[in-house]
DNA sequence: AATGAATGAGCTTTCATTCAT
DNA sequence: AATGAATGAAAGCTCATTCAT
């Protein structure tokens, strides 16, 4: 069975995807974890900017593997998109269409400080790079792939937003017409 | 001066827009517009969602105003874009970078019901139909034109986000070179 | 029937000169008081250190009255003094001998910021002008005055200790035989 | 190196004369003596309160210590009070005038058990009789000597009460002069 | 329409202690 | 003897809302 720790970070990243930071109340985490209250703050010193902050490097881990799984396999760039945004509209249909951008909807609407606008800024940089990589490998040049992978991100972004007004995954799906 | 009513939505959106629905409480929206606290139920009957609507409302109709102040003088598409993220960035400026887009924080994060999706649904869709409206104006076909307004949208919402992450307004003002 | 503010304030006294701020939950005060959990913070906005301010200045009017209800009858100091002994040792007797000083051991103990440590100084200095003003008019020099002030203050804080360490009020009672 | 137990207990008086038993927790003990979080019940099996008695039998220690090296040098009993006053009010400046007496800073305010007052009984009277045999020694009528411990240890008490409500030390440097 | 008081559920966090190793 | 994890009660406080005037 994995560590408290790490089910605490997990069920956290799940309800904060949802609802954002201040939507989550710590008691349902620690319900659905099956933690007791006190535990918390014996993992996670800060109590619930903690659990945060490791929500969101779980979920920015789980996405760049993603990225990994779709472009490793692909045989040119566009091929990479479609795969990668092809998983990624199933995890929102997964989620019942309740869920956002993973680490945005964590954390932004938490504390408004500069841990966790370096941590948000960080994993984005995180993502681009890696998207940009493969798309060096399969063929582009360096700068035409930073912006492709910018492009890329940034429509990703507005497209978990929208698909989360409408309830409905095919924003993403059809991404890479547009981007592409 | 200002209608009470109006007052409280304009300062609810402020904060709205920076700390997201549930991380506003509405003593400190009352205290800023200078309102006592039995007050609010007068003018918004169903509370703190009745003024969040309101506050999305007011803050999609300024988009809007932005949007036709600067495509209706523009002389192609690309020239009314520029102009539109310019005139968003100075925006994002002068509230010191923190802020994100003015409808999505203030009603994702909010109560997760479909009065809330529908009107997000339903605003986002009128930006989009704003922009396409002026792309064929401006002489692109209308499946194009509904293509551009698209592009730009979702883009626009990633940089936003990106932007706030950053604390800096340049994302969005070079959107026109990734999405034109 | 007392304001619910003045209610709170009486209770919290009460539990704050037997256990010390710390020793003393505001759900307690609130249960005794008859007072529901929010509206406490309605009276007193910074919560439990409003309330200890508040409860020291009732307790300190109320030992100004009896000072001035002891002296005001004596026909000279050692009269007044022993009244006032007297009076302190029934009022400790009728709280079980469990009480000590009713503003140190409020105020001692909380937290440990200036406008605490203020309020105590200033109390203490207004129960040895009073006394002062009193020996004065029983036919003391000023100095003089000054001096047994001092005395009687320091002595009776000295007993208010004692006493309660014996849960005894006697060395209270034995007091002016020790400084006049 | 002093042993756990001995560390333990000095960082704990060190903490409870500034701020009450129930002021402090058991965290911030540990973490400045460095022992570890389980360590504490071997040392002490019953948690705080044994730790807050050792705490204040070492402080009791102390003072008699301080007693005794201000009297055995004296030539008479004003001359050993005024070294003891004087001594008595360095400590105080040494910690900043953030504490009172050391044995009821930390016993009052405690658990409010037949165990603590006791103990601080016992203290006190421990206190009272050095200073009076020190008094005899020095010439004074067993009575005598009882009446001036008695004076000069409530005025002490007093003392460190004000003093730490100014701030200042001179109420303890001033106080021969007032019982003597 | 306007208002200060009231309300209690809920919040995050800290507490002293016990447990298993 | 030593230790990090676990524990849940209780802490002080804020919340959105309703009430009585």
């Amino acid at each position: 069975m994995k560590s408290t720790r790490t089910r605490l970070a997990i069920e956290a990243g799940y309800l904060f995807q949802q609802r954002g930071y201040h939507g989550v109340g710590i008691s349902e985490v620690l319900e659905r974890a099956g933690v007791p209250k006190g535990s918390l703050y014996h993992h996670f010193p800060n109590g619930k900017a903690d659990l945060a902050l490791a929500a969101a490097d779980i979920a920015a881990e789980e996405v760049l593997r993603i990225i990994d799984a779709s472009f490793d396999q692909a045989g040119d760039y566009t091929n990479g998109v479609t795969t990668f945004c092809y998983k990624l509209a199933k995890y929102f249909d997964i989620h019942e269409g309740k869920i956002g951008c993973p680490v945005s909807a964590t954390l932004h609407g938490g504390p408004d400080n500069a841990t966790f606008r370096d941590t948000l800024s960080r994993i984005f940089a995180q993502w681009m790079d890696r998207i940009a990589t493969h798309a060096v490998r399969l063929g582009q040049s360096p700068d035409d792939a930073e912006q492709s992978a910018k492009r890329l991100f940034l429509s990703l972004e507005g497209s978990w937003t929208l698909a989360r007004a409408r309830g409905d995954s095919n924003v993403i799906r059809q991404l890479p017409a547009l981007v592409c």
